[in-house]
DNA sequence: TTGTAAGCGTTATCAC
DNA sequence: GTGATAACGCTTACAA
């Protein structure tokens, strides 16, 4: 592993002037610059960030925490960071928080040991203050916990209102509500949106169920219980998948007796059949959002908008009736 | 941002002692322990681990290469990989190569510039030369393309010969078999299973298909085309699942007119209706033997056994006869 | 335009 | 047992 040194030696400079001409900063004769730069190469150079870090105090790491990855959201969403962070030449450090505040808290301590240059925070468990103690710029997704750090979050109001209002113009009046953890932001947030348009003459039924691995057999139970239901609202493609699963069990047709709008829009809800009706989020617009936020955060500039809301759409497809 | 020279100022020793304490080495009484531990507390010390890294040349950063993030089974293993990173007391660096070579090269160099301690490698470029380049501990998952490398898979083989056996045994006579992208050294091997047990009075029909994201068009066409098999292998539960779907929609019965077999064992294989019979790759037994591996390997302790087979089994749920 | 040297926060060697 | 101090590989005043 070649060092500055060996660099400055073979071009028969100074380290100063080879750490000039790597970071095209102060003045380099043109002459010496080639010199150095093709010392450079025949070195095979890489100069050692962790000794720059060292130094600059920061690592050009990003860490993000998330509270799980096997969630097809997640993972989409995780792909689009990773992809924003290193084109932002920043290398991205992955924390499954598992929704375990002592996975979080060793990790919380990693963040700090490392210099990390920014966390993006996607966190149900409340430990923000200690987030906030490190003092490391951040973001957080999906939630807006606290005042002081910037958020995105996908507009989860409208995503309920955009829902409620489609399955009620399309004449629903009994409609199940299939939701994650009420103890969610974002789960409180569509249901807000969702009541929103609600009329006297309308009836909702509401459940919570487990975004990860929701119990299809619970989902078969709730529609049992309420077979003269004409609408399912819920919260995730995969929710909707096996509800859609449980109504063709018990010979119902989709849209015409029971419509089913999801969430998410994940590659599943237009593969299968019938193609899911669904609140689309983008995760490539949040994840882009969340790293030109964090880069600007990092650099010390103004940011334009603290709280940015992303916005949902209908997409319509198999599983509701046209309007 | 307190430093090991506050801690040593605080506690009226040298920061050589404090270092004694904080990496429990070489000789230090006990009550000038419990001074510098007080200290360390009080003023919140954390070690700098870039420092630490710098002067070590080992980071504790293990760097993990997928293909995509996106895919179930991917997304299942990260977690273990993450999971099991943290518990061996390192920190995970993730790289999402999508098959492109110019993103992987960017992360070759990034390797060396943060002193990487170890490469989990899953990987379909045959960059493996520059891999090798970097004198970094290295292993590889789902592949062996190198004699140099150890490697951790599923027995892809047995896979295969399983899938086929129970097809063959329960009465099949035209297959179909829908596999990943050929040039995958995994679709290999389970295509070289498959067809081990293949007798004379056995048509197989072989298709390649995406793994991330099969088109369901395409596979309902392929079925159509053969609208008399009665067995269909599919190399993902994903394909499987859309298989189902498109017999259901031409009114076969599933297992009684056509047989599927999925791989993977995903969640979701369990959660849909019929249950998908899959053969199932222990995501668990290989994370975990990935790092425990690794970890050999960084610690220069020698390897039992260089290329390691992990088991594949057959879970037989709703879309196959039984035996 | 270039070189010298201090310093970033650690660890490890060697005296004492 | 403990404390100076050099070293890890780099950046940046400051001098020259």
């Amino acid at each position: 592993m070649a060092t500055i040194k060996d660099v400055a030696k073979k071009a028969h400079v100074s380290v100063a002037t080879v750490s000039r001409v790597i970071n095209q900063k102060g003045y380099v004769n043109e002459e010496t610059r080639k010199l150095v730069l093709t010392a450079i190469e025949e070195l095979n150079y890489v100069p050692n960030e962790l000794a720059r870090s060292l130094f600059q105090k920061r690592s050009h790491i990003v860490a993000v925490v998330m509270p799980h990855l096997t969630s097809y959201y997640f993972s989409d969403l995780l792909e689009v960071i990773e992809d924003e962070t290193i084109n932002a030449n920043y290398r991205l450090m992955i924390c499954n928080s598992m929704d375990n505040p002592e996975k979080e808290s060793k990790y919380l301590k990693i963040f700090e040991q490392y210099n990390v240059d920014g966390i993006i925070l996607i966190s149900n468990t409340n430990r923000i203050q200690d987030y906030q103690k490190l003092h490391i710029p951040m973001i957080e997704i999906d939630h807006n916990l606290s005042e002081e750090i910037p958020s995105i979050a996908s507009n989860n109001y409208l995503g309920g209102k955009l829902a409620a209002e489609k399955l009620i113009s399309t004449g629903c009046r009994k409609i199940l509500h299939f939701r994650g953890p009420s103890n969610l932001v974002t789960v409180a947030e569509r249901t807000r949106g969702f009541h929103s348009v609600l009329t006297k003459d309308i009836a909702v039924y509401t459940y919570d169920l487990a975004f990860i691995s929701p119990d299809p057999l619970d989902i078969e139970e709730k529609i049992n219980n309420h077979l003269d239901c004409d609408g399912i609202f819920c919260e995730s493609d995969i929710i909707a998948m096996l509800a859609i699963q449980s109504l063709k069990k018990i010979g119902k047709k989709i849209p015409d007796d029971v419509q089913v709008i999801g969430f998410d829009n994940i590659q599943l809800a237009s593969m299968i059949e019938p193609k899911i009706t669904t609140i689309a989020q983008s995760t490539e617009t949040i994840g882009k959002t969340a790293l030109n936020t964090m880069m600007r955060l990092i650099n010390g500039e103004i940011l334009e908008s603290f709280n940015q809301i992303i916005d949902v759409e209908l997409i319509e497809r198999d599983t509701t009736k046209k309007a």
